[in-house]
DNA sequence: TTCCCAACGTA
DNA sequence: CGTACGTTGGGAAT
């Protein structure tokens, strides 16, 4: 097949809205691609660096399956590309749920009911499988044809098949040349094509919810940002947060001691550590009872009634009062923080997680929580606060941070269109105003705000959240039908157009029978099964939690987009994304850039995501060496 | 081996 | 003052 000329495809690309151009990289052999009704398989002996070139040179919207697979490729060859559309992520927004596979973003955007899960391997028993894997397809009807040659991509009922994830599968059951794989590509270019095109009109028929509607719906807007926060996360993967091992290490041996050559030595230590312990127990009372185990929560209720004290359980903040009522109680929670660090956050943490590089890297996803919050693995999201010293810049670099200012409270007064938070919200201290609206002092409007967002369930707010009521109907009303919706089960949809399912669905956790009694609810132990007027109660808090933390991931994540977008022509990277705060790692010639551009992105990002509302979004910045100076 | 719970870290 | 997440170890169920 002849290779595409760069002019005849920045034709295409010009008259294409959007810009559109899907993309399936083939490693070592080229590229499949696709826009607007064409698709081209082009040999291509380094397709990342081809790719780069069209990037710069059409500066195109690169449409994929998801960022994983196709930017992971780009990536492993340190190609990244300014915009993408990912199916997956934006798959995501419209439909909400844990699939985001190609069958299942398929389905949905052809109005296919959501197929079987993929297998998790193919076994011996999977020989009865239908007649998708001979590729003999006869397309039933349907119109998957329509893209010749594509049937074998599907089943008989017109889905994907299940086993095409990831990409792998592109040079399977082709016997011949190289050029196969690549038609395949393409072919699989176009059809992420047709699934765009599927998703924008999906996301373009949703209500836009802002005062002054753009000539962008929010939604689409909601799919620029997803997209790009999907393939930050593997940027994030691959680049890894800059870690200062010996500042690590010192941390960690200030808790356990310093690395030990052996795993019996640190057995050995461990079992010294904790005898020290359960020596102060034994000392005072002659009786020695059995073997403690420290690490059962069961035997330390037992150990810590000998002497005296009866605790509902044993958590740190509830033994924390009694600390200087015995030496043991003292001992005891200064061996869970050492704990802590030992099993978590200890040596075997760092050699586990962070490279040769000084780079700690852990999974990340772009949209994992139900409500659409990032989410990351190796501790990255939950690093204990002392840590943060050994998070330094390289040399000649420097750590850029900055975190969103009363985010939630700020979200929910543009989302809600309440006139009167929003009026509060235009404060540095939204706070203030209220308290002022309230009557209250700060600490108690802080407390109402909080309250009445998260649905306060023990009052002590009581009297303030009434006042908050006829302070701020609208965004009290907007929390309430969130909630409304949770106890009924009716899905919502977050202000940038993110579907949180709320329905008692087959798909999550198995809470089909509502009504139905539970035969084994006898034998469970009263309490331990909550009950549905409980379970729809909790989801009634769910919902009102997180149409606002929701909300305010989606401004988040718009946000860190425009960042990365401002960052690239001076070579400083995204290291970090903390549900509202980012850290930067920059060249020290650009922290000014970089401190400046934190606050013109987030201007820009309020006046599309908040168009029409007078909120304004407050960001704290500060340069440092290492994260730990950050305020 | 799989699953749930307690506990604790972060926002 | 609640929600969300990831990680660990223990123990029960399988």
């Amino acid at each position: 097949m002849e290779p595409w000329s760069t002019a005849e495809l920045a034709r295409l690309v010009e008259a294409t809205p959007g810009r559109c151009v899907a993309l399936v990289v083939v490693r070592g052999q080229g590229v499949g691609l696709a826009v607007d009704g064409h698709r081209r398989a082009v040999p291509c002996a380094d397709p990342a660096g081809l790719v780069a070139e069209l990037d710069r040179e059409l500066r195109p919207r690169w449409v994929w399956w998801d960022a994983r697979t196709t930017a992971g490729e780009l990536l492993a060859a340190d190609v990244r590309v300014r915009a993408c559309w990912d199916l997956a992520a934006t798959h995501r927004v419209l439909f909400g749920g844990r699939r985001d596979d190609p069958a299942a973003v398929w389905a949905a955007a052809t109005g296919l009911p959501e197929p079987s899960p993929p297998r998790r391997e193919v076994t011996l028993l999977d020989w009865s499988e239908p007649a998708a894997y001979t590729g003999a397809g006869s397309g039933a009807g349907t119109d998957v044809g329509s893209d010749a040659g594509s049937a074998d991509l599907f089943t008989h009922d017109g889905q994907l098949r299940a086993d095409l994830a990831g990409q792998d599968w592109l040079a399977d059951h082709v016997r011949g040349r190289a050029d196969d794989v690549l038609d395949r590509a393409a072919r699989w270019a176009a059809l992420a094509l047709r699934v765009r095109a599927a998703q924008d009109a999906g996301l373009r028929a949703l209500p836009d919810p802002r005062a002054t509607p753009r000539v962008l719906p929010l939604a689409v807007l909601t799919a620029y940002a997803e997209s790009a926060a999907a393939l930050l996360a593997v940027e994030l993967e691959h680049d890894g947060l800059p870690l200062d091992r010996r500042a690590a290490e010192q941390y960690i041996s200030g808790f356990v001691g310093p690395r030990l050559a052996t795993p019996a030595a640190e057995t050995a230590a461990r079992a010294d550590r904790d005898a020290a312990v359960v020596d102060l127990f034994r000392s005072g009372s002659a009786e020695g009872g059995g073997r403690v185990d420290l690490r059962n929560p069961v035997q330390v209720r037992e150990l810590l009634g000998r002497i005296g004290l009866h605790v509902p359980d044993t958590r740190s903040w509830r033994l924390e009062p009694f600390r200087d009522s015995h030496p043991g109680v003292a001992a005891f929670l200064d061996w869970r923080k050492a704990e802590r660090i030992a099993t978590t956050y200890g040596y075997g943490w760092l050699d586990r997680h962070v490279g040769a590089d000084g780079r700690l890297r852990g999974t990340w996803a772009a949209s994992d929580g139900a409500a659409g919050r990032m989410t990351a693995g190796a501790g990255l999201h939950n690093l204990p606060a002392g840590l943060r010293v050994a998070v330094a810049a390289e040399p000649g670099h420097v750590l850029v941070r900055a975190d969103l200012g009363q985010i939630e409270p700020r979200v929910l007064a543009v989302v809600s269109g309440d006139a009167a938070l929003a009026r509060a919200a235009r404060a540095d201290d939204l706070y203030a105003p209220v308290a002022a609206q309230l009557h209250c002092d700060r600490p108690t409007a802080k407390v109402a705000v909080l309250a009445a967002m998260y649905g306060q369930t023990s009052g002590t707010a009581g009297a303030a959240l009434r006042r908050m009521e006829r302070a701020y109907p609208r965004a009290i009303g907007y929390l309430r039908a969130a909630e409304e919706a949770g106890l009924v089960g009716r899905d919502i949809r977050t202000h940038g157009g993110r579907l949180i399912r709320l329905r008692p669905g087959e798909g999550d956790s198995g809470e089909g029978s509502d009504d139905l009694v539970d035969p084994l609810a006898a034998d469970a132990p009263p309490g331990s099964r909550p009950s549905d007027r409980a379970r729809r109660h909790g989801h009634g808090r769910f919902a009102r939690n997180a149409v606002v933390q929701g909300a305010a991931a989606e401004f988040f994540k718009a946000w860190a987009a425009a960042v990365r977008t401002g960052l690239r022509p001076f070579g400083g990277r995204i290291v970090l994304c903390l549900h509202d705060e980012l850290l930067l790692h920059v060249p020290a010639e650009h922290t000014d850039a970089a401190a400046a551009l934190l606050t013109s992105a987030l201007e820009s990002t309020a006046a599309f995501w908040a168009s029409g509302s007078s909120v304004r979004f407050v960001a704290d910045v500060s340069v440092v060496a290492r994260w730990s100076e950050a305020k």
